[in-house]
DNA sequence: GGTGCATATAGACGGCCATCTATGTAATAA
DNA sequence: TTATTACATAGATGGCCGTCTATATGCACC
């Protein structure tokens, strides 16, 4: 269960989508199918199996399948994993850098 | 000198470009001009001068003004800020979000 | 095996954006 | 004041990507 990081720019371009946060917004601490996520979005179903794919391909989604359904939880681990990469990267200097010290990007 | 947090799609969507992140990376912990910058990307001046405006309008870079010359230094306190709304947003049950806990992201 | 549900894939389309060249503007120097 | 340097702005262009509809795939139940 080794939770690499990648690179910032493609973390950042994952993020750069609305429909997208609020995927993983909706799948964040919990399992949901994905007819339950459609439900939290105004796109259509296509458009949320899009974007799930893309986040799966990141690794910024875990996957589970279950007869007719496949569940999704967003991999929190990855994405603070990630965050704490932006931070060593674009602000070295600051506190928050400086309080995540004890605590390795790897 | 109050750092205000920002919409986290638009905070992504300033991330989600190379070219931007090595302009940022460029003048992460220094002061430079804007000719300063270019050496150190691929793209022309303007090109520069474009991605510049909109990390500006961000509020992710610091300007300074000094006769013909600008001079600009990424903002890292507004970094910091940012991700670490990132963090509580899309890993609030991480390890990293548990030592950040003590510094809220107002 | 056929029907219905859950999800993924394919293909098309439209809009946004990163880039360029050309030019404007402002400050310093000669 | 003319020239030069530093930077910004304008406008055009090409490519990427988010979205849709249509369809395929796959599983379960009758």
């Amino acid at each position: 269960m080794k939770t690499k990081s990648m690179d910032p720019v493609a973390f950042a371009k994952v993020l750069a989508d609305p429909t997208r946060q609020q995927i993983m917004q909706s799948c964040c601490c919990e399992w949901k199918n994905v007819n339950e996520i459609v439900k939290t979005v105004k796109v259509s179903q296509p458009t949320v199996s899009h974007h799930l794919a893309l986040l799966r391909e990141a690794e910024l989604v875990q996957v589970r399948e279950e007869g007719k359904n496949t569940y999704y939880t967003l991999n929190q681990e990855k994405v603070a994993m990630c965050c704490g990469q932006l931070i060593s990267t674009f602000a070295p200097e600051s506190k928050v850098a400086e309080q995540l010290q004890a605590a390795p990007t790897k």
